[in-house]
RNA sequence: GGGCUCGUAGCUCAGUCAGGCAGAGCGUCUGGCUUUUAACCAGACGGCCUAGGGUUCAAAUCCCUACGAGCCCGCCA
């Protein structure tokens, strides 16, 4: 299929079709850590908002963190000192760690650092501070002198009658501090205050000036009218006949008098097979783990190479490194479609470099050094590798080893065995004869680099070559007739060493490794019957 | 009780909006690299496009129905 447009591109093009100037929105709630499905919601938004400017829109982007929201409940990474605090704001809550001005600020913080790292710089604005400049108040005002229309609004779409005490904006208790418990009794629309009465007993006077907010569903179309949105993404929980964004069309149009921003519905992602990420399922990979593990431009190409509307099926284990080895290969390959080129393109986060080793061929490196940074930077550089930013090396090692420790499946890792494999008792003659030659020729050479190795183990197949004159006599065999098929070899070094049949490279690996190590191992490998 | 989205190779997914020969990557297999088994290169294998019906000269693509997967609304309006 030639001419493949790439989904941001689509949207781009949907929303400049609206006009020229928008305003890219998006928003999450800070109540919990903030995992790598709310992720999903910002990087569509950014990269909704680069190819509109691209198109060279006039466009901004910005992200509203709710922070006004009530604490809905004690969530299991909370202790029950936090059980008086459900219903009150995020932002006149206290820290869970106490390092924070609020609650809500310890959840924003490492997202915010998390953003950056993404390349990703909407203009920040937090709820509880837009309410409380007064940026809400006409809204406030219309939202509660045309309450019964909110309310009919409401009733006809989602089909729920609303209990007569219900009012769009809840006042904040000015005793016990929840926003959830109040009804409004009353407001004065010259002095800017409403007047509520709490179930806690509490009656009082609230200013509209951060002295409550406006339920969630008439808050998002408020906000739309107050900071002029016209594109959001959001997942699809609001998007449902009679969800809130449904209502919010109308309740924009009918009462603010605004068109509803242009919608990008996104769908969730998958972790591994365990379901849907969520926070009250634990299933949750937190954005700050992840950039701990892969480079901040393959997180965002597994958002963009997806059209929002499906699934992602996201799993930190072995996929992961496909998936950072498919975005490899499109980075350097020169034979990338214009869409690839084009989510390369839109993966980019500024400010990153790069080295030309791939992942996956760290996790061995890695493992072989045993994480030692002067071995790895011997064997990249006897590789071949470019050397010369050790500092971005030395990002792809920490991500790798970090990787390891976190995900990495067992059969991704290897470790030199301590002690003499068992498994060791399967191997043949041939392969015996070999490590027995192998280990006398080791004990009496001097030190070899991985070529030598390398060039050593092959020599076996050789005739005439020392090691082929010594396998063929202690197999008591005529040189000329011996046959040897050098991954028989191989098989038998990764058994003794490892373990297992298979391993890294041999050259480097057994230059890794001491020399009179490999000689001991070796000769008990080839003596050893069970 | 309603609604939304998805279903394409063993796996992950493009292609569906705007109908025109069934695609990519990974994995697997084979071969090459005068031979670094987790490096690299080339090739091959691999499909009832979930199922059934309809529209059409022509359907993975549009329409209807069913099934499967996931989710949402109804509780916090």
């Amino acid at each position: 299929m030639a001419d493949i447009t790439h989904w941001a591109d689509v949207i781009a093009d949907e929303v400049l079709a609206k006009g020229k100037k928008h305003l890219v929105a998006t928003g999450i709630t800070p109540s919990g850590h903030i995992h790598i499905g709310n992720m999903r919601e910002v990087v569509t938004a950014d990269v909704a908002f680069r190819a509109l400017e691209d198109k060279d829109a006039d466009v901004e982007f910005i992200y509203i963190a709710d922070t006004y929201d009530p604490l809905r409940k004690v969530y299991p990474f909370l202790d029950e000192s936090y059980a008086p605090h459900v219903g009150k704001p995020l932002s006149e809550i206290p820290c869970p760690c106490g390092n924070h001005k609020n609650y809500s600020e310890h959840f924003l913080e490492p997202f915010l650092a998390a953003l950056e790292h993404l390349g990703i710089h909407p203009k920040v604005y937090r709820a509880d501070e837009l309410y409380k400049e007064g940026v809400y108040v006409e809204a406030i005002k219309q939202a509660l002198v045309k309450k019964d229309e909110i309310a009919a609004i409401l009733q006809k779409k989602s089909g729920k009658t609303p209990v007569d005490t219900w009012n769009p904006f809840n006042p904040i208790c000015n005793d016990c501090g929840k926003v959830n418990t109040t009804i409004v009794t009353g407001f004065d629309l010259d002095a800017e205050t409403v007047d509520y009465e709490c179930s806690c007993g509490s009656k009082g006077t609230v200013s509209m000036k951060g002295g409550g907010k406006l339920t969630w569903r008439v808050d998002w179309p408020a906000r739309w009218k107050a900071l002029g949105v016209t594109v959001e993404p959001f997942g699809k929980d609001h998007a449902s006949r009679g969800g809130s964004y449904d209502t919010g069309i109308s309740i924009a149009k009918e009462i603010f008098d605004y068109e509803a921003p242009h919608p990008i519905v996104y769908e969730w992602i998958m972790l591994g097979q365990k379901g849907a990420m969520s926070s009250s399922t634990g299933v949750v990979v937190s954005i700050a783990d992840m950039l701990k593990v892969v480079p901040p431009e393959v997180l965002r190409y597994l958002i963009i190479r997806t059209k929002p509307e499906k699934h992602i099926r996201f799993d930190p284990a072995l996929p992961l490194l496909t998936l950072v080895d498919e975005f490899e290969r499109l980075h350097s390959s020169d034979k990338a479609t214009d869409y690839d080129k084009r989510m390369i393109e839109l993966s980019h986060a500024a400010g990153l470099c790069h080295t030309d080793i791939p992942f996956k061929h760290m996790t061995t490196i890695y493992q072989v050094a045993a994480g030692d940074f002067d071995k790895i930077m011997n064997i990249v550089k006897r590789a071949g590798y470019d050397t010369s930013s050790e500092k971005c090396i030395r990002e792809l090692v920490d991500n790798v080893g970090n990787w390891l420790e976190m995900y990495a499946p067992d059969n991704a890792k290897f470790s030199v065995q301590e002690e003499l494999p068992v498994s060791t008792a399967q191997l043949n003659d041939l392969q015996r004869a070999f490590l027995s030659s192998f280990s006398a020729i080791l004990d009496k050479s001097g030190e070899l680099n991985g070529e030598d190795y390398h060039n050593l183990v092959y020599s076996a197949k050789e005739a005439g070559t020392e090691l082929n004159i010594m396998i063929a006599e202690s197999l008591n065999v005529d040189a000329a007739a011996l046959e040897v098929n050098p991954k028989e070899l191989f098989k038998a070094i990764y058994v003794s060493v490892l373990g297992q049949p298979s391993g890294p490279k041999a050259g480097w690996f057994l230059s890794s490794l001491e020399k009179d190590f490999l000689a001991m191992r070796f000769k008990e490998a080839a003596e050893y019957k069970p």
